[in-house]
RNA sequence: GCGCCCGUAGCUCAGCGGAUUAGAGUACUUGGCUUCGAACCAAGGGGUCGCAAGUUCGAAUCUUGCCGGGCGCACCA
């Protein structure tokens, strides 16, 4: 979700400074947590029954495969012999992909738990209203980076250790890390360099931008360090942005994290919902644009990089530096024009003092985002159309618009306000509504 | 053990290509609506900027050490 609502806003950052960006997603539908996941679902089915499957409801779907993988990552770490299965359940998963096997009854199986999870996810992101142009799973680019891997390593750029191919970043004062298993099979770090490849094949792109959570800094430090001995453009050309976690607010403030890879832990969906709820409470209805805004601007508003500690209640508030906040700001200016009427806005170099603080701080929006985009950091968009609505509503206290002698240049400064709020809140990817 | 990130008001965070009395929000106290949406505005209390050195005319900001927290360090993703 954090990693989802980061990569909308920097791709509309990217977007409306001019760039042509193409949104793509990354996912995993081969690997060991496939075979994890495989090996827990046909011990509950069974065996390799794919017709049993059908006994699962529809709804009930994501999560029954995720109690799945959590099933089988714990026998993994625990049972040796649902180890060995699960080794050689994920070797098959690769063969049933080379092999377009969808006609047994593992493949079945897999083929279809892969549709619920791409279903899933798609609906996920049809929520928060996330949209990607293209979708590369694993399966598409693991040969090829296994290949990529295995020519470098003929040039001298990987190595072998133990059976495995790895890339010495003890050499350039990083860790060691494998590219090919002893058992053949492409690791994440090949998967990465074949995407890079891939998506250098489907873009020549100028900035590929890679966003993930913190936790893989150093990894993928490894994997360009690596593509940067064989294809250092793509290396250079590639910025990787990571972000923390999100802990939930207790009373004392201080956090339980959220991650998807473990069990029993607050999922994305599970964020949603509080927030959902704690707009509930607080307004009496369910908005869910404000729920979305709420939790997209609690996010993006703190830097990039460390954990965040989300607190629903104050993300849905109306009063402080929230998402809702701003969307009600614009709505306000917004009913400002709407009052006015028949009086059209005009500018006028002749200003007031206060005109002429709000119109400067109006102005600071081009360079407020265009720092942004050198940074790729969006929270400073949002410090400043906070600020901003704050300068707003400071000039709106004082000085009375509709039905004033200066009406029309007034009204031109309220309509430059709701627009620059607009347009800041659509970089950050939350609605403004008129209304709220 | 090594590496990366972090430590700023009670809480959540900006500020960190060095510069006037360190800023927001929130919480607390107080004042302001017969007037454009008061979901707002104004005022106040609250900080050894983790600790200690160093560089500098000047350090929250740069360097080093230490303390505290998070993450990562070979066949997982």
């Amino acid at each position: 979700l954090y990693t989802s609502v980061v990569g909308d806003a920097i791709s509309n950052l990217l977007e409306q400074a001019g760039a042509t960006v193409h949104r793509v997603n990354f996912g995993g539908d081969v690997g060991l947590h496939v075979g994890k996941t495989l090996w827990a679902i046909c011990r509950e089915l069974g065996g390799e029954h794919p017709e049993k499957l059908a006994t699962v409801p529809d709804d009930g779907r994501a999560e029954w495969m995720a109690k799945a993988y959590v099933a089988g990552t714990a026998a993994y770490e625990e049972d040796e012999s649902a180890r060995k299965e699960i080794i050689q359940l994920n070797k098959q998963v690769y063969q049933l992909q080379a092999a377009k096997d969808h006609n047994s009854n593992l493949a079945q199986i897999y083929w279809t738990c892969r549709q619920w999870s791409y279903d899933y996810f798609d609906a996920f992101y049809a929520r928060i209203g996330s949209h990607f142009e293209k979708y590369y799973p694993e399966s598409s680019v693991a040969d090829t980076g296994l290949a990529v891997v295995k020519k470098q390593l003929a040039n001298g750029v990987f190595k072998e250790s133990d059976g495995a191919v790895i890339f010495a970043g003890d050499d350039h004062g990083l860790h060691n890390r494998v590219f090919i298993t002893s058992e053949g099979l492409p690791t994440y770090e090949a998967k990465d360099v074949g995407l890079i490849m891939a998506k250098w094949q489907d873009y020549h792109f100028d900035l590929s931008v890679v966003i993930t959570g913190n936790e893989q800094a150093d990894y993928m430090a490894v994997v360009l360090k690596a593509l940067e001995q064989f294809e250092p453009k793509l290396a250079a050309a590639t910025r990787h942005l990571t972000h923390g976690m999100v802990k939930l607010a207790d009373e004392k403030g201080s956090g339980s994290k959220m991650s998807s890879r473990k069990g029993n832990i607050l999922r994305a969906v599970d964020v949603l919902e509080v927030a959902a709820t704690a707009n509930r409470e607080q307004s009496g209805k369910d908005q869910p644009e404000v729920v979305l805004a709420a939790v997209k601007y609690a996010f993006l508003k703190q830097r990039l990089g460390g954990d965040i500690i989300y607190d629903p209640v104050e993300s849905v508030s109306l009063t402080g530096n929230s998402g809702p906040y701003l969307q009600y700001a614009h709505a306000r200016a917004c009913s400002i024009l709407a009052k006015a009427g028949k009086v059209t806005p005009k500018p006028s170099d002749d200003l007031e003092p206060a005109e002429r603080a709000l119109l400067r701080n109006l102005m600071m929006y081009n360079v407020v985002v265009g720092q942004a985009v050198v940074d790729l950091l969006p929270h400073s968009i949002c410090t400043y159309l906070y600020e901003l609505s704050q300068e707003f509503n400071r000039f709106y206290e004082n000085n009375r618009v509709v039905d004033d002698p200066r009406a029309s240049l007034r009204l031109a400064l309220v309509r430059q306000y709701a627009d620059t709020l607009k347009r800041g809140l659509t970089i950050l990817g939350i609605e403004a509504p008129e209304h709220i």
